[in-house]
Formats: structure tokens, C-alpha cells, sequence
DNA sequence: CTGTTTGCAAAAAATTTGCATTACC
DNA sequence: GGTAATGCAAATTTTTTGCAAACAG
């Protein structure tokens, strides 16, 4: 069984991509970590052991990678985007505060999307569920 | 029965926030607009009739609203927003190409965020549920 | 009148782009 | 060696902020 960061390197070499250490540190990360990170949070952890990294970087491999279809962006309200290593739709939990972000089963909605094509004449592509609040940590901290 | 909108100006001057041509224009284009309005949009709208009108005064009077509980805002993965007259969660269908937003009917999740709640511990206030793909004219149009 | 709001321009914040240098294939 | 990717800095885009002038209460 052929792991996953190792398939996905196999379809950048099929695309004729280089394979750079840079692009391999960014999509490690984006496979390993379950926070959901931003592109700073993944350049400061890539930097620390690739002192030559830049954020610019950061961006360009998440996009390519988005544009293969291995990865999704969440879009907050603040204007910033955090990436998920897992490219299919499942819910989150954003808590409001801390911005902790987690994820949460996938809950089927293949009905209701068909519904919704039927109803909206749209091609649904993919959907986005997420429920917002506060974290346990933050329900009992102080407001700053 | 008193309109949605006379309610909000009420409970506006209950909180001693001034009634301004500007806000109220702002306010009428949000209650009627089912087109979910960028602030761009409504800044244009607003300036047709109201040529003194400037973006800065959008965007602290959409913010006024949603701090007020009245309107909502959906963020975009391009890192605008648009803004909805309707504060309370319903589900969305945007079209990736066109940007087109519509509404559609409430689908209730309340046991499935009881269910997150139990779960995660996170105490959640709102959630958010939107469908992507092609709006029925989008997908008849040559790509762009 | 008093103090809030407006509207301009500048600032901020996040992301993208241009381009010379580097380095993968 | 040829070409695509990196990394810097500048540009772009969206939203926010500071502040003098305008105006609602």
C-alpha cells in the first residue's frame, strides 16, 4: 500500500513538476498536521529547518497543489485562508476566538446536494460545512 | 406588523447610533438584495444616488450591522466577502465561475450541531453551509 | 452645540506577480 | 544545458484606520 505523500509526488513526476525540497516540505506538513495551518504557520515550520524558504513559495506550491486537487483552502472572515491537507469536503469546527480549527467526520450529504441541483439547476461541485463557536480552552478563559 | 427595516432603525436609535442617509442606504440595499452584495456592489449602488457616498462608510456600516446581529457576511476564498441581509444560517449555492450567489431554503441541523457540541466540546454559536459549482448559465458559456 | 459619522487618503494585511538567480531533470 | 522553480521585492486587492470637516440629535 503506496502512501499518500508518496502518490501524490508520483502525479507532480507524471505532470513533469520538479520535484523541489521546498515543495516536498510544504506538502509533508500539509499531510501531517491536523491544525489546519496557515501559509505563515507553514513557512515559519518550514523555515526553521530551510532557512531559505519564502512565503512566496508557500503560495505557489499550495496553489499548484490545490490545482491538482490534493489539498482545499478554508477562507475565514478575516480575509486569510488555513489549509487542509485532505481535499475532500467534511465539516469543521472554528472556534471564533482562538481560531483553532478542527475537523469532524464526514457527514454524508450527497441527497441534499442532489436536491439542491434539482432545485438551483447548479452542477455542485463540492460543499463546505462548518460550525463555528468556542473551543473548551476559550469558554473558560478570560475575554482578552 | 412593523418591516424588518423600520425595526433595525429602531433598535438603531434605541442604541443612540446615528440615523444617516448613508447607513439607511446601506440597510434598504442589504434587506432587499437577494444578490448577496460585495461591498463594492453597494458602494456603487449607493453612490448612483448618493454621489458623496465613499466605501469606508460601506464597510463600517455593514460591520455596525453585523455587530448589531442583523446581517451576515460569507468570505470568499479570494478573500472578498459578500454580504447577506439575512443574519440567521441558511444554506448558499455559488457559482465558481460567475461568483453568483443564491440563497436556499433553511435545512435544519440543529441535532447534527448538538451531536458537534457533545463531541468536540466546543460550544457552537453558528455554522455555515454552501454548495460551489456552476450556475445553469455558467455551465452553458465557453470557458472564459 | 456636542460628539458621532463621513469621506478622504494613508495604512494594514494577505496574496500574487515580475524577474534575476538557482537548481532540477 | 535548458527550463522551470525559487526568493526577493514590488504590486495588487480588500478592508481598516486616522483625522479634519460635516451634520444628526
Amino acid at each position: 500500500m503506496e502512501s499518500r505523500y508518496q502518490n501524490i509526488v508520483d502525479k507532480m513526476r507524471d505532470r513533469h513538476f520538479r520535484i523541489t525540497p521546498q515543495r516536498l516540505a510544504v506538502l509533508k506538513i500539509l499531510l501531517t498536521s491536523k491544525a489546519h495551518p496557515s501559509a505563515e504557520h507553514i513557512y515559519d515550520e518550514v523555515k526553521e529547518h530551510f532557512p531559505t524558504m519564502s512565503l512566496a513559495t508557500v503560495y505557489k506550491t499550495a496553489n499548484l497543489l490545490k490545482e491538482m486537487g490534493e489539498i482545499s483552502e478554508l477562507a475565514l472572515k478575516d480575509g486569510s485562508s488555513r489549509f487542509d491537507g485532505n481535499p475532500h469536503p467534511h465539516p469543521h469546527v472554528v472556534c471564533a476566538r482562538c481560531k483553532a480549527i478542527s475537523d469532524f467526520d464526514d457527514i454524508p450529504l450527497g441527497s441534499l446536494t442532489d436536491e439542491i441541483a434539482r432545485k438551483t439547476g447548479f452542477m455542485i461541485t463540492t460543499h463546505r460545512l462548518d460550525f463555528f463557536g468556542l473551543c473548551p480552552r476559550c469558554q473558560q478563559d478570560q475575554p482578552s
